[in-house]
DNA sequence: GAGGGGGCATACGCTCAGCGTATGGCCGGT
DNA sequence: ACCGGCCATACGCTGAGCGTATGCCCCCTC
């Protein structure tokens, strides 16, 4: 409004007023603008010059409304209180993201997820990742977070489930160390190390068995407490580590990680992406479910020679 | 509302922004403001990095609102008018003087309007004029104004439309310049001075046409930015200028101004006088209406002699 | 009635926010 | 390729807005 400009004397005359208006006083509108009372009696003044109109009787207990400023007071507040309301909105909305929460395991998050970080960020521009970490094997409620992986949709009846990948396991280790050591099954008697997730809830054994004769279990172990680390270790050419496809997918398309030995683990189970049916289920953490999903299925296509 | 002193760096920034989100350019709002143009493009500067994002993209051809931008338009442009409205109610109710919102033409205005503005306050001594001027082709909305002069109703349906005056132009120069060099017909090729009004919106080749023959464009030619000092030019004997005869009626019934021509250049269409349904029709906005709409027609009447 | 507290108004002098000028870079039209 | 018109920025200037000091007024309490 172009008229606005030539109505009042300055820019700053109608906040002056406003605050003189809704504090009562002079002295009280000066502390709100961090300036002294007579800067405030000032501007009071200068705008009903300008006006030529009196907006406030002064008294011994300060300001009081005239009628002209009553109904300009109305006025400058329904007014200021709209911008406000516009500005704070498109301020709320530029710097507003997404959050969603995700529950996962530290080995994913580290060596399936954070590598492909940049391109979820590319693709989700909006989105604030927040992680509840669980190092060992997937479990825990989740009826706080957005998205949880998990084995089996068991674990949590009141909740939407959705295939993510199937369980499928097998010795891993750096390629240097396959060449200094060769596979598994081959060489002497105790000749690998192997890396061990010392995780009280899962039966390594169980896994390890099918995998390598029963003498093989002679071999020097070295136990970790975080199947990250285990990983790591593998990489880092330590030993042979368990590959839980779901977790090493990347690792074995980059090379990173290579097969240890001819032997896998199907175990018929497969690990799901949840959502509790006790929270929104927001579009965002769907559209975050598929590219999830539709990146997991690339990896496993992309290393389907070294899985089968 | 405190809030919007602190939601802002200066209290002059939103009256910044909104001129130059209605302008369009940092130029145009420069000139409303009677600063340059660089202190505009500061302001809006201030205020995008105070509020950390984007309000306008900048471009060749001017300043264009972001969505950010049009949200916060939309509600500076509401307020501000609330505001505006009950300072125009007290100021008018004090002084017993009513404002009345008047969008017209830079030459309408200079040409027209002000050589009966004594007539006019003697008509209307309570009222006090406020104009919306535009230079060049009568164009833009009217949303804010209580009476706009524009072609045709189809600019804004939304509106009242009361026919004003035929769109009548002729070639229009001073008496001495006619003395001088004779009617734009007649002399050697390229022997008058064409007084130009540089509007890219309009087509003034369009009016020039029918006027002058082919050949005769070759005359001298002068620019201007606005058509008002291109009549003000005609005035001082510097050359030959189309007269809109909504415009020059009056310059032509006092002999300031007279036909360079005996050709005439009737478009069939009108100027037509608006008033947005938005906005309360008062009674002393009909009345001006008549007034202006009266005293064009006495114009027309008065010079009939020269425009047939 | 006197005194004190708290309010607003004004004179004087200071300073930096906002300005203009100069200039550069970019974009679109010819 | 050139030109006109737009915006952005550096530099220096200045007066709008500020604080301080002070005076005056009103109301309340003793």
């Amino acid at each position: 409004m172009a008229g606005l400009g030539r109505l009042i004397p300055s820019a700053r005359s109608l906040l002056v007023f406003e605050a003189a208006a809704r504090c009562g006083s002079c002295g009280a509108a000066a502390r709100e603008f961090n300036v002294t009372q007579p800067s405030v009696s000032r501007g009071i003044a200068q705008l009903e010059a300008h006006l030529g109109l009196a907006l406030f009787n002064r008294g011994a207990r300060g300001l009081v409304l005239t009628e002209e400023g009553k109904t300009l007071y109305r006025a400058v507040n329904e007014g200021f209180e709209r911008v406000e309301s516009a500005l704070a909105a498109i301020v709320a909305a530029r710097t507003q993201k997404h959050t969603v929460e995700l529950s996962l395991s530290t080995g994913f998050v580290a060596h399936w997820l954070i590598p492909r970080m940049q391109r979820f960020h590319r693709d989700f521009p909006t989105v604030d990742l927040r992680f509840q970490l669980i190092s060992g094997t997937l479990r825990g409620p989740f009826g706080n977070v957005d998205l949880a992986m998990r084995m089996q949709p068991g674990e949590d009846a009141d909740c939407h489930a959705w295939k993510f990948a199937p369980e499928l396991v097998l010795p891993v280790c750096s390629a240097a160390y396959l060449r200094e050591h060769g596979p598994l099954e081959g060489g002497p008697e105790g000749a690998h190390t192997l890396l061990l997730f010392a995780d009280p809830l899962q039966d390594f054994a169980h896994y390890w068995g099918p995998l390598v004769s029963a003498h093989a279990l002679s071999h020097a172990s070295i136990a970790f407490s975080d199947y990250a680390v285990v990983l790591q270790a593998a990489m880092n050419g330590q030993g042979i580590a368990l590959g839980w496809v779901s977790v090493v997918s990347h690792a074995l398309g980059e090379g990173t990680l290579v097969p240890a030995s001819s032997r896998r683990v199907a175990t018929g189970r497969a690990y799901h992406l949840m959502a509790p049916r006790g929270r929104p289920l927001k579009d965002v953490t769907l559209a975050i479910r598929d590219w999830l999903t539709t990146e997991m299925q690339a990896d496993i296509a992309r290393i389907r020679h070294l899985t089968t």
